[in-house]
DNA sequence: TAACTCGATAAGTTAAATTGATCAAGAAAA
DNA sequence: TTTTCTTGATCAATTTAACTTATCGAGTTA
């Protein structure tokens, strides 16, 4: 069975004949009748009544093309994303964002954006500090969006984005007005995202020594775990705001912990070619960010 | 492109060279090499990099073979049923059944039928009068399972199944004890269901000339009616049994009208040539209802 | 009845797939 | 290290298949 034979039903039912289907495909009559007759001695089926004057499905012929029907529906899908290769076009962008970013803010505009792209599919992963740039590298991903941690190591195109405040909170209800020290702090669990990378080296961020420390890997579940008052560790701002507004959680100070300031970048391997809508990403990133940050 | 492309994509993957794929496809490996750089130069993408030692997917051969996989899973299960009707195994079986038919008692028998043949499909349709069986000679159903009606005009073969008892009913509240005469009956609205052919001749069964009717096409939506006491019509006994218990509804007996039974048949086009499937139905049918008709 | 349609068939042609042989390059084994 | 094996690409020769033209009988339309 051949991708041809079924084209050749499908046009026969869709054209009535063989001679029509045989314009149709434009080829010949007997082209269209041998196509047929092979098919049904591959499977001593009978797919159409030639005994009347125009041709008919038979019974099991209608069973039979309703099938091909399905398989030429994922087959001109594949067609479809073929040729939208052949354009240059990606099929999907794969992106990898670390857990500290300004998630909602950055899905906001990829949304915007995939929107006038209905053919490119986006495929969207969350890392933990040096995932993002390892997925990056691996080639999983085609754009990392995650802080850069100060590290020059890696030479990849980084694009700033925007910046995020990092603040160590935890309950108040904890500390009841109490001065913070690193003392106290080391007497609570410190909850620390894991690094998501799985062969370069881990790396740690803002980790107070000597202290208990819990580690996961999902930042909501740490929020969970410190607005349920299991310990405390820093959080981006945007993600804490109400809670900070509210009093529920406190922002922490001591000498070696305290809120700093991230840059966000967008990251792309430069041995790496870009597609036009991966262009067209890099480049629309920048500036629509830009001018929603002033916002 | 062609299934034969596709399948190699599949091989190679699967197999993890182009020497391994001939091999596993007993073909050889030009065949491959030549197979996979038409296919690469159709829509002028590389599939595999084979620049390593192993050749690997690239990128796009990889969303490549993510739909390819589709399509070949679809073609195979094409491949399955034209297998199926090569072995002359039904694909799938269609049965119309009459409206006033012990439905319950059919579909129990055919569920227990079918999960003994997974591989066909039950198709289900229910019509009422001459709709079955206008159905079964139209060629759009294997088997009609309904009332013949009394007559034999029709060229077919029948099996008697069971019986049912046809009870014309009206809500007990509605007559409050008053003896029901065919005058009293023309008061009311008799809800009468359509005959659902739609290029035989009509027929009608058990209708009260000169009284109001209305007409439909559900015998669930005919019960309800009555139940609302919007008239009165004939229900297979079974379905007003506990109605007729609790004193809801009542039975109707007139000179005109009355409860009658009714025979129910099996009925096949024996024009028409019966699979194995069908046969084993037919066979199974009869043996099986009647047993459970002594229970 | 004549002109046209339908699809099947046969013979001849053409295009395509396939193969075997060979090559260079990389990997594995001695 | 050298040898041997395996990787895929390439070329020429062969085989296979697909396709076309011409023709047929049967059924339909004017």
């Amino acid at each position: 069975m051949t991708l041809d034979q079924m084209l050749t039903i499908e046009a026969i039912v869709q054209e009535g004949s063989f001679k029509a289907a045989a314009d149709f495909l434009h080829k010949s009559q007997p082209s269209i009748s041998m196509a047929i007759k092979k098919l049904e001695e591959e499977y001593q089926i009978i797919l159409f009544s030639r005994d009347e004057y125009r041709p008919s499905l038979t019974n099991e012929g209608r069973i039979f093309f309703e099938k091909t029907k399905l398989v030429l529906k994922e087959f001109r899908e594949l067609e479809s994303i073929a040729h939208q290769m052949t354009r240059g076009e990606e099929v999907e962008l794969r992106i990898s964002i670390d857990a500290v970013s300004p998630v909602s803010l950055i899905l906001k505009f990829l949304k915007k954006f995939f929107s006038k792209h209905p053919s490119t599919r986006l495929q969207l992963s969350f890392e933990v500090l040096n995932g993002t740039l390892e997925r990056l590298i691996d080639g999983e991903v085609d754009f990392a969006i995650t802080p850069m941690h100060g590290r020059g190591d890696w030479s990849v195109d980084a694009l700033a984005l925007t910046k995020i405040k990092l603040v160590p909170v935890m309950r108040s209800d904890l500390i009841s007005g109490e001065k913070i020290t690193d003392s106290l702090l080391r007497k609570y669990t410190q909850i620390i995202l894991a690094d998501s990378s799985r062969h370069t080296n881990k790396m740690s961020s803002g980790i107070l020594e000597g202290g208990k420390s819990i580690t996961l890997s999902e930042v909501s579940f740490k929020k969970e775990m410190i607005l349920q008052g299991l310990g405390w560790g820093g959080l981006p701002y945007e993600m804490v705001k109400s809670e900070l507004a509210k009093n529920i959680l406190v922002p922490i100070k001591t000498t070696l912990i305290k809120e700093h300031e991230m840059e966000i970048f967008l990251v792309r391997d430069p041995k790496r070619n870009m597609g036009p809508v991966a262009l067209e990403l890099w480049e629309k990133m920048s500036k629509e960010l830009v001018r929603s940050k002033k916002e």
